[in-house]
RNA sequence: GCGGGUGUGGUGAAGUGGUAUCACCUGAGGUUUCCAACCUCAUGUCGUGGGUUCAAUUCCCGCCACCCGCACCA
């Protein structure tokens, strides 16, 4: 970063933290690393940007919202991978307490001990005995995951169930995959999204805002099937071209449906997300000149991902990726449904029927049941699965488990079987947008502060959209008496009571003082009531970003404020 | 986690072994006050814990936080 862009940094944040818009967590005890407040403005402009983004997407029509605990099971985490990508395992030695990892103590025993789960460790741990590095002591405790995710205990004491607070909000809606697959009545395409808080105890949370150990996340999960060629239409974004990467190459300035058709993108539903995820963002106030799609080289790809972009915004601390949109596969359903036996599967049903005359081979109940007993089942389902009749007997039969039981003839017989079927299941594809909610608002704010001068003193103004402007309207009596006060409180009182609407009453100051302070936090309009409202019901409304002044009706200017109408009547 | 730097009102700074100064900001009053004017008055600070000392914001040590490298990293 140059000295300049460091300058500015420094004045931008002392700004923020002055205002009341983002600021350390907790510093009265000392502060901690990788949290933020959002304070008096902060906290509105969260909820606003939220709230955009939430409506974004609802208003696809085939998305649903959900909410899900922060606090998950340990089996979830370890189904989605998380545990083991995520995570050190450490042991602690019960002499002298000192922490150790399990895998770098198994080293000179097994051949790549990073690879093994939990269970596995600590069994390793039993059989080979390795020396605490500290004590050389060999009484070891319990292994647990330790690092990136928060751990916690669902329940207390020694009966408490091994949890973790979610690094991220995605597995919620595929845990949820058959209600929400319910709720669809069985069709898809569909989506859900969740917005809220996500952990990672980063070992060192750096640049401010960007890396976080607390942070806010939107994820949407959009399910399709593989087979079905999506029909998306991007006839509107055919005009709009982005600075595009692919592949670890130079950039490009394409439209995103020219990247589709050349086949830079690999898939029309993950186009489709990029287009939508730009509009978001502009429409949220990321300037289009500093944003890029980056597409992740093969071997920065997670290996179950066919295709990944990121939308990333240029700002203080470079281009940094805000938001990341991944063609997943079918890896979290499966791995889902593997771990916990649950079908997460979507029916496709076939235009026409098939009907299938089919010999299969099956065991003779009477005669099989007391020869296999318990086994009886496994033997069924191993015959049945047989492609031909077998000729000789008695054969080997190798069973799901991996043992194989000897079959006499009188052991089976042969049907044939007259199916009709009528479709099949899947796994569906998912295709997931995840955006980092603070990285967003963290540019949003640094794109929008601008640093002018005004009489040859610096001036600063925050030209945050009118979308998500903490504060819509402040009210400025020119001197508070003479009736002046009155009109002015009515008129703040008025434009509070709006729905979505804040207004902020400011009477201290200079006029001048206070067109400056509302143009710190930005406030897209101010209302001055002077003399002349007091004679014919009208006020100076003023524009923030270029300081244009036109008089408007008191009485009108709720309904303007509330419906966005106001900067026609600059015009 | 390693190395380097930095912590003084809300912000930005000055300074000191005897508990601290300035500007801006903020608040009250005055000024018929439309782009940080002016006058009067007021609120508010030495990151934190320990040590040395009669006395520590100042010296020493630990911790915490922030910034810069490195490492780590959806």
């Amino acid at each position: 970063m140059s000295e300049d862009g460091m300058a500015r940094l420094e004045r931008l944040n002392s700004m923020l933290k002055r205002r009341s818009i983002i600021l350390p967590a907790f510093e009265i005890h000392g502060g901690a690393a990788g949290m933020y407040d959002f304070g008096a403005i902060g906290g509105r402009l969260r909820n606003r940007v939220n709230q955009m983004w939430l409506e974004h997407w609802l208003s696809q029509g085939d998305v649903v919202e959900i909410n899900c605990p922060t606090v998950t099971p340990y089996s979830v985490l370890e189904a989605s991978g998380h545990v083991g990508e995520f995570s050190d395992f450490l042991v602690s030695c019960s002499k002298c307490g000192e922490a150790s990892r399990a895998d770098h103590l198994l080293e000179s025993h097994l051949p790549n001990p990073d690879s093994l789960g939990k269970d596995e460790l600590g069994a390793a741990i039993v059989k080979y005995q390795p020396e605490c590095p500290s004590c050389h002591d060999i009484q070891w405790g319990e292994v647990s995951a330790q690092n990136l995710m928060f751990n916690t205990t669902l329940g207390a004491g020694s009966g408490g169930r091994e949890a973790f607070i979610r690094p991220e909000t995605a597995q919620g809606m595929f845990t949820n995959f058959q209600s929400l697959y319910r709720h669809f009545r069985q069709r898809l395409p569909f989506g859900a999204v969740q917005i809220g808080k996500g952990y990672r105890n980063e070992i060192s949370p750096r640049q401010g805002m960007i890396r976080l150990r607390e942070f806010n996340m939107g994820e949407l999960e959009y399910f399709i099937d593989p087979e079905v060629e999506p029909s998306h239409d991007f006839s509107c974004w055919k005009e709009d071209i982005f600075s595009m990467l692919p592949d670890g190459q130079d950039a490009v300035n394409l439209s995103i449906p020219d990247a589709l058709e050349s086949g830079m993108i690999r898939h029309p539903t993950v186009a489709w997300f990029m287009a939508r995820t730009a509009d978001l963002l502009l429409k949220l106030g990321i300037d289009g000149k500093r944003l890029r799609f980056r597409q992740h080289e093969s071997t920065e790809m997670a290996h179950y991902a066919s295709d990944c972009w990121d939308a990333e915004i240029e700002g203080s601390y470079g281009w940094v990726e805000c938001v990341g949109i991944a063609h997943r596969g079918c890896y979290d359903l499966e791995a889902h449904e593997t771990h916990t036996g649950q079908r997460l599967k979507a029916w496709r049903g076939w235009a026409e029927s098939v009907e299938r005359k089919r010999t299969v081979v099956t065991i003779d109940g009477a005669t099989a049941g007391p020869a296999f007993r318990s086994g009886a089942g496994d033997v069924k389902q191993a015959l049945e699965e047989l492609d031909s009749v077998p000729s000789t007997f008695p054969f080997i039969l190798k069973l799901h488990g991996g043992e194989s039981v000897e079959v006499l003839e009188e052991h089976i017989k042969v049907e044939e079987r007259h199916e009709v079927i009528n479709g099949e299941w899947f796994t569906p594809h998912v295709v997931e947008p995840a955006f980092g909610i603070d990285r967003i608002i963290w540019h949003l704010l640094d794109h929008a502060w601008t640093e002018t001068e005004k009489n040859g003193e610096p001036y600063s103004l925050l030209a945050l959209s009118p979308n998500i402007a903490p504060i819509d309207v402040a009210v400025l009596p020119l001197m508070e008496k003479g009736g002046m006060d009155i009109l002015a409180k009515n008129l703040h009182l008025e434009l509070c009571s709006l729905s979505g609407i804040l207004s902020n009453y400011d009477a201290s100051g200079s006029i001048g003082r206070r067109y400056a302070r509302a143009d710190e936090i930005g406030i897209p309009w101010c209302v001055t009531i002077d003399h002349q409202s007091l004679d014919d019901g009208s006020a100076t409304v003023r524009n923030r970003d270029d300081q244009e002044q036109v008089r408007v009706s008191i009485e009108e200017i709720a309904a303007l404020i509330h419906n966005g109408g106001m900067s026609e009547r600059f015009s």
